[in-house]
DNA sequence: CGCGACGTTGATTTGCCTCAACGATTGTGG
DNA sequence: CCACAATCGTTGAGGCAAATCAACGTCGCG
């Protein structure tokens, strides 16, 4: 079953009755989704929250100037959301791009509203999630204020290996924050 | 009386019947705080969290080697909380220190959970703001890495200004992740 | 008054970027 | 399947942003 491995992540955040997890996984529609296609793209409005099964995404942004800045990876058991284009309609400023063939779980806004009415728990899910990617933010940002690149270079590939050998240097140079010509030269010296 | 501007700031986030709004901010008791006194320290274990009345804190942390970050500061409107030191009731890397003589509303730890339990549409109400609060680590994710620390000073003033004028240079550039002499090169410049 | 924290300034060094050139790898159309 | 283009990765020269270290003036506070 493709739900499991939803039902396990959701498990592992809150408590939930199996008949309201039954329920709220209902809506989730399994999605396939080709390498190089994008899942979200900017400037439009986001009508729809995911999790990943298989595969990775690439999550960035770019700015006036041209700037791409990568905010994440999602890979297998990760989220997919743009939670201010989503709750507030308003054109998403990020870009959901396949690296590789994926499937994700996709429910439509209409049923999240709609759960977070119908059962009080999905709230709480989302809160218990919301606050733990809170922390993960705060420490990330205390990394790059207190570390060069080459220690966050290796610091990401110490935590996720996994991830870090699907991308290319460009991606993982994208992330870090810096050019890849400057990441090559850090690979070099290690 | 005190308790409107909680009042006002939680109807901004989330509908509410009166009832309920009464009974959550009945478990908030006013404390008053003296300025360079911590309201949480590093190392110890958060057992409240609070709203900031009048004043204005400094939430920071000191990592292994030394090094001082600062997260963010809190004024009048704003939540002082460590939710990881506060939910996993783990040591806190946490410091929140007032920066001038202020009144928050505090609540218990015990509390919170009990209103979590008790009233769902407090799950709904820290969903929405933590929700909110990621979208703003998100943008200023993105901002160090697209822009100069010039400019990023400049915009601080700019959104910030009640609070920057509280501040220090050396509390400012901790924010922004420069050392204070750069920011007094930086401030010569424009 | 005198001490300690803050702010400024200059000289030097380091981290990282820009630009440019060049192999290596991947993708694509015929 | 090959030929070619496109993208990716590497390397080097030079430059800018920001850190480091050190000196000195200033201010608030005991």
């Amino acid at each position: 079953m493709s739900y499991d491995l939803l039902k396990q992540h959701i498990k592992k955040n809150i408590q939930i009755p199996s008949n309201e997890l039954d329920r709220m996984c209902s809506y989730f529609k399994p999605f396939g989704i080709k390498k190089r296609d994008f899942l979200l793209q900017q400037g439009s409005i986001c009508k729809f929250e995911g999790f990943v099964l298989e595969g990775c995404f690439r999550i960035f942004t770019t700015d006036k100037k041209g700037n791409e800045s990568t905010l994440y990876f999602a890979a297998c058991d990760w989220w997919l959301m743009d939670i201010d284009s989503f709750m507030n309609q308003k054109p998403s400023s990020l870009n959901m791009q396949a690296l590789e063939d994926s499937k994700v779980l996709m429910i439509e806004r209409k049923d999240k509203l709609a759960l977070y009415e119908t059962i009080p728990t999905v709230e709480k899910l989302f809160r218990v999630m919301s606050q733990n990617a809170l922390i993960a933010w705060q420490r990330l940002l205390v990394r790059n204020h207190s570390e060069t690149a080459k220690e966050r270079y290796h610091h990401f590939l110490e935590v996720y290996p996994n991830i870090a050998s699907k991308l290319t240097d460009k991606q993982i140079a994208s992330y870090l924050g810096i050019t890849h010509e400057f990441l090559s030269k850090i690979k070099r010296q290690a």
